[in-house]
DNA sequence: GATGAATGAGGTTTCATTCAT
DNA sequence: TATGAATGAAACCTCATTCAT
């Protein structure tokens, strides 16, 4: 009979699945319950420890922050996925603006969720700066939308204020009335192309 | 003849000043701290004992409720005063749109605080009822924007989700460049309209 | 037209009503939410402010103090009246069971009250005192039923004990059984009679 | 071959001393102070922090009834250790009278509490069932008790009722006259004795 | 690394009592 | 005297975080 302890401890990665378990956690806790929700649930759903979640996550606001990360990240790599490059600016516009509805359609309580941290300022002005970053191909298409309205007068980056705005607006229309979703992202996108015209 | 012994010897009027109090330390709190600020803090801000708060709101649910009625109240009266209903429809939706912004503009804070209740769910479908009431001249006026995108296959209320949208996107570069301010409402109100023409 | 004020003030006594009014809310309060129950709520039920309240009995435990007197002496007033003073021993022990009991049943929230007041300590040992001189006629025949308990060696009061246990414990199943009331006292009284024979 | 992984690297176990430390607290406080003795000061009389009770009872109703069941449990074990099953009825009762009275003179605050929470409604339904069915030996003797008074028309369960009112009286006079402890015990269960002669 | 018991500051709410009117 | 708004000390409970195991 072999000690267990004999093995040498294997120096596991700190396991990228249960990383994530906690981030889904979060995501199903949240939606329902807000910022506020507790640790202790998120990490009891996750299926770990209460104390497990914070070898993962230094405090619950880094988690908030890096959960925000990972959201706005798989957004945009569904948007940078298949980038129409050469395509007309309309049809750019239309990749960007239904790859978002079509990943917040899937996915109601993770775009809940990000919204929830978007608003709210546990979301470090960094965490903000990083994510910035990772915009990618979608960037040129949305500075080209920008130079369209700054040739009325507005600031650069009101073009994709207003992409957002618009677009959340929309997901509410479709939280109201599922079946008609795609019928309602291609109209509500008709309306908002006529602000480029 | 009038009887005096009618006139009960009261105590202390509940003073509407106090009530005030109450509700505008709550707006400065919640705007810094969130909808999670102590009620401790906001009696304390509003130079009340912590037990007063309780005389005037039955919980810290009420409060949250009654302020939202109070700042979306501000905003209608506003609105609803020299509302010019004869005008075109343009200059009507004008009157909406500046009067919200300007009323955003010279209570940041406030507005901050009503986006937040607006998405919490402390506020309750009781709650936005009452509110809905209160609507008045500007619900015409809604309508008939709403009219001119259903033209396109766009349900009712989605011009009153895109104007609201399209505020509060212009509301954000406004906050970064409060000198612009009178310019980027005109600007922005502008390329809002073409959604509707 | 003349000014009410200039009739003197009439120093009226404070009123027996007012006062008798906040004794029954506290009984009607008290039975459901014991003794916890807010003197806000009892003054409110009364009829009277909350700090008149305050003018009858200068705090909680003194309105405690003086209702138990006050429910003690409604039964000992009650067990004198027509106490067969001539009569046999267990016929004056029955007068007593059964005026009790008969109370307890008409007034079963007063009998709760009661209870519950015996076994607090807001009571205090010079009310109790003061209840003990208020037993009159029925002390001399609760003095005969302790002396016969005595010749077998118990202590005196025992036999007030005795019977006043036995009587909440027959108070209890008529609370369950309430038609079979009549019969339950007889009998529990005849069982009873059987530990002094 | 023993799995050493299955057994999981605990943190530490909720200990069972942590737990009746608690619940011993709660008994001095409450018999001191009643039923509304603060939680707080119960934990700090336990030893452990205001929070550490809340792990071991879900909130303090729950406290409150584990604590009555543990009460129970310890008369009725007591009582059924070494019951005399195949002795005469007396000698029965007598087994459940004087274990009972051993233990309230033993414990007198065990029992102030026991009774207090007899009384009060904090004790749910369910935990007076759970604690009736932990009677054991002792039901079957308090049943031919009740048979005996159900020939003289008593209903069911009036014996068990007699039985606890009379301990009670008699702990009352325990309590004044410690000394004489033994001798009230037997001489009050002579008298009582004679409710079913 | 993983665990979950332990911590205690902090949150909301209640309530006996006071006191200006 | 009567009123009821005002008070603030508790009360119960939650929860992010720590740390012994």
């Amino acid at each position: 009979m072999r000690h267990c302890t004999l093995i040498p401890s294997m120096a596991r990665a700190r396991s990228p699945e249960k990383r994530n378990a906690i981030l889904d956690a979060a995501v199903q806790e949240i939606a329902t319950a807000g910022l506020g929700a507790p640790t202790a649930k998120i990490a009891g759903r996750a299926g770990v420890a209460e104390g497990t979640l914070f070898t993962y996550f230094a405090s619950k606001d880094e988690l908030l922050n890096q959960l925000y990360v990972e959201l706005k990240s798989e957004v945009y790599t569904r948007m940078n996925a298949e980038f129409p490059d050469k395509a007309s600016l309309q049809r750019r516009a239309w990749h960007i603006w239904s790859t978002y509805l079509g990943w917040a359609v899937a996915f109601p309580k993770k775009r809940k969720v990000s919204v929830q941290l978007h608003l709210s300022d546990v979301v470090s002005a960094e965490t903000r700066a990083q994510i910035a970053g990772q915009r990618g191909a979608t960037d040129a298409t949305i500075a080209e939308l920008g130079e369209r309205l700054a040739l009325r007068g507005l600031p650069e980056g009101f073009a994709a204020a207003a992409m957002s705005a618009m677009q959340e607006a929309t997901m509410d229309f479709i939280t109201k009335q599922p079946r008609r979703r795609e019928e309602l992202i291609e109209k509500a996108f008709a309306v908002f192309w006529r602000l480029f015209r």
